[in-house]
DNA sequence: TCTGGGGTCCTAGGACCC
DNA sequence: TCTGGGGTCCTAGGACCC
């Protein structure tokens, strides 16, 4: 909570709509419906003029076409979307360092870092009417709803009072006035589930969440959340705007037309998803220790399962090995709609680690594993214990089995390579599976069984 | 043929360590 | 062969956000 209104939310109106909106004019003035086309598809973005039907974000796709049948439903061209939000991005970060983007569409903007000569309202006002004028020059014609206030919270509550294409200063003093008649649903991480649990209690407006003492509410709704409450409903809120934040899972999931009953197709997209997270943590220098496998059941219910490694890995094959092995554990004889894999408890990790030291391979001293000393560390993987440290299996292939090696300086350490044959190493190496390329483990073959396209 | 995809954060229980 | 508490890590599930 400042002094002074310099938290500035920034909102694209209907961003994906708009943006095919303004790229094939046709669709002007027409209802337009972005998301997935499939039979299980669901709204992303909805043009105002759809939305007159009634058709809102999250709908499902089949229902928003009974809706409005005459609508323009189109699946998405995210480069034109990642395109747009660059260029919105890259504004809002030449008028202040302090810039914390939400998603493509939506950012947050610390004006008491931007030049400004002061702070009170009606300087902030002019500010950011011409900052949402820049932002139409810069997107070529989107529109954007701007709100400021003395808190994330107010200023993002402030930016949803006038859209499409508005803008609400909230003057400082005036918080309390501006929640107190509004749903709880107003607060960030009050969701249908909170919003019922609440109401149970009699709870419905700020004004009355602000009646009910901590206790009570941690009793509600849960520590962390409770404390939450408790103070947002008091307009108190005093989280920085952060404009850098590292990633902490990187996942790919798809949900399949008709619910998967083979296994062994499974696998198969188990193993294709796994690549792509594999490639995206490739691709940003980063590798991650916890591998999990999300399932969807055909009756919705949603199950989880993950296995932590010694080390972090960016490897498709072991990713997907893991993926592969978690699922034998779960009873999909059902039917399933959905299949995800991701990687957390990410580690910054270069290539160069790896790759770019071969001399380090040299160095090592002779190793002798003695055979009792092997443990299973997790599933698929064996680690080995040596007198000069431990290592974990990174890869096999041609008969090789690659080992990697903990050192003082960083889990990642040097690589070794062993001999399949070899009799010091006696770390059990899973046969390579259907649709994996023992040759290149980077690069795994189409699977056998040709899977449906995920929407 | 109700219910996406990519994320974040929290909770709770158990293992393990000191 | 009794009893503990705190801290951390891991797993599974759930709520929530855009």
């Amino acid at each position: 909570m400042r002094a002074h209104a310099s938290v500035l939310h920034l909102d694209l109106d209907a961003f994906f709509a708009a943006v095919e909106q303004r790229d094939k004019p046709s669709l002007r003035g027409k209802p337009v419906v972005v998301g997935g086309v499939g039979g299980r598809g669901v709204v992303s973005t909805a043009s105002y003029e759809a939305r007159v039907y009634g058709v809102r974000s999250a709908m499902s796709t089949r229902e928003a076409r009974s809706r409005c049948p005459h609508a323009a439903f189109l699946s998405g061209r995210f480069h034109a979307y990642r395109d747009a939000s660059h260029a919105v991005m890259s504004l809002l970060r030449s008028v202040s360092p302090l810039v914390e983007p939400l998603s493509l569409d939506e950012a947050f903007v610390d004006l008491e870092r931007a030049d400004l000569p002061d702070l009170e309202v009606p300087t902030v006002t002019a500010f950011a009417e011409e900052l949402r004028g820049r932002v139409t020059e810069a997107t070529r014609g989107l529109t954007a709803s701007v709100g400021v206030g003395t808190s994330k919270f107010i200023a993002k509550v402030a930016s949803d009072l006038d859209k499409p294409d508005g803008l609400v200063v909230v003057p400082p003093g005036t918080e309390q006035e501006l929640l107190r008649p509004m749903h709880v649903s107003v607060i960030p991480g009050v969701g249908p589930a909170t919003v019922e649990r609440l109401r149970r209690a009699g709870i419905h407006t700020v004004a009355e969440l602000e009646s009910v003492d901590l206790d009570e509410l941690v009793r509600l709704v849960g520590k962390a959340h409770g404390s939450g409450l408790f103070h947002l409903a008091r307009a108190l809120d005093d989280r920085p705007v952060v404009a850098e934040r590292e990633a902490k899972s990187v996942s790919v999931e798809g949900t399949y037309d008709t619910d998967l009953t083979d296994r062994r197709l499974m696998e198969a997209l188990l193993t294709r998803q796994a690549g792509e997270v594999a490639g995206r943590l490739r691709k940003h220098g980063l590798s991650g220790r916890t591998v999990t496998i999300k399932v969807r059941l055909h009756d919705f219910t949603t199950l989880s399962r993950s296995t932590t490694l010694a080390s972090p890995t960016d490897s498709s094959a072991t990713v997907a090995r893991l993926a592969r092995t978690l699922l034998a554990d779960l009873d999909t004889s059902g039917g399933v709609r959905l299949l995800g894999v991701g990687v957390s408890g990410l580690a910054d990790w270069v290539q160069e680690d790896l790759f770019g030291e071969a001399e380090a391979e040299e160095e090592l001293p002779a190793i002798e594993i003695p055979h009792h000393s092997r443990r299973t560390w997790a599933p698929g993987m064996d680690v080995v214990h040596t007198d000069h440290g431990r290592g974990w299996v990174w890869g096999s292939g041609r008969g090789v089995v690659t080992v990697r090696f903990e050192t003082a300086e960083s889990p990642a350490g040097p690589v070794r390579s062993f001999a399949e044959d070899d009799p010091a190493l006696s770390a059990w190496v899973p046969p390579p599976l259907p649709g994996e390329d023992p040759e290149d483990p980077e690069d795994p073959e189409e699977p056998l069984v040709e899977p449906p396209t995920p929407e």
